[in-house]
DNA sequence: GTTGTTGGCCAACGCTTGTTGACAACCCTA
DNA sequence: TAGGGTTGTCAACAAGCGTTGGCCAACAAC
């Protein structure tokens, strides 16, 4: 996404402190608080180089915005143990970096942002589910459900700073949404 | 909120139709794209108006945000049918007004906005949670739980709107939803 | 050493934002 | 019928925004 392995440019190192800057940016204040000035400031260079590189604000943010869900091989489990692995999975992918945040803020204001979450939604997640759910024709329900659990947590934890959301241990998280996301996938219709 | 009962004025009218479409921009479009001017427009007046009754857009918005969770009577319930009425309820508010979704865009990106999200969390639901979890002493934790799984569901039906979480009926989202608050509120520490 | 390319800063543009103050029209009271 | 508060419009402001183009220094190629 952010280019071929092409010769060193010179440049490569303001590209990069950019990229640095609006990642942070646009995950603690969201798309339209997050100026190219107050970017460009913390990367230390002038506003104009960001449009040179990344063309505008918008392709800043397509450049910063590149999720990877990467789900790990779930085929050989033990389906008792979905829940868990999932939820766990989850966890680390919220608190490795900051685009899931920035993810989140972003598409609850920003139709693009909206837009965006959706497709990640549809493409990652839903065939995801159809791996591991028993009947691959309600995969896209139970996505949706396994979504609202873990993104809710997310919320609440990570973005809105619940106090006893944000105290809670990760292994207590793991453990009350285990349960509910195992059963998301698995249990029967009710 | 909006002022003690005193004698009608003349502007009431116009002072309700600002009150109006700001709600309705805010929670379409969040606090920062939420123009004054749009807000004006949509109200058929000055945006100067809005200045002379309600001070400042900040005013504005906080002539907005009233959030009245306004639990029912739970008392007297079967401990066993917690999940279903909670999940009832919460379903009813999200549907019946724009309040709540606004509060949502907002918190996610303004820290005002967020503050009154916790705020709303501490002495509404919390309070709330000790009336009825099995132990006050937990109750945080637990309120905690079931606001990520609450608004979570919020969040991807009514926001996002993800495809399947926006399509399920009304009573799919309580039969799925209502054994993990259910859980939440009654089950032992795993 | 000259020349063309790249990397960077500076100053300015056109636009939108929240907010203000002056001023006209209306209504009620005296 | 005069006067004072209320309701509203209009035009403008200062500040901040994304974005553009010109200019200079450092480098690379010949």
């Amino acid at each position: 996404m952010t280019g071929p392995v092409s010769p060193r440019r010179r440049s490569d190192v303001t590209r990069t402190s950019i990229l640095d800057a609006a990642r942070e940016r646009f995950a603690s204040d969201g798309y339209d608080r997050a100026t190219v000035r107050a970017i460009a400031r913390d990367a230390g260079i002038d506003p104009s180089m960001v449009m040179r590189y990344y063309g505008s604000k918008d392709g800043l943010f397509a450049a910063v915005i590149d999720v990877e869900l990467d789900f790990p091989d779930l085929g050989e489990l033990d389906p008792d143990r979905l829940g868990v692995v999932l939820v766990t999975h989850f966890l680390e992918l919220w608190e490795r970096d900051t685009v899931l945040r920035t993810l989140l803020r972003v598409g609850v204001t920003n139709e693009s942002g909206s837009d965006r979450l959706r497709q990640v939604f549809a493409t990652q997640l839903v065939p995801a589910a159809r791996t591991f759910v028993p009947d691959p024709a309600d995969a896209e329900r139970r996505a949706a459900l396994v979504a609202s659990q873990v993104l809710g947590m997310a919320l609440v934890r990570y973005v809105l700073q619940f106090g006893p959301a944000a105290d809670m241990s990760r292994e207590d998280v793991i453990a009350w949404l285990a349960p509910t996301v195992q059963r998301y996938i698995t249990a029967e219709t009710p």
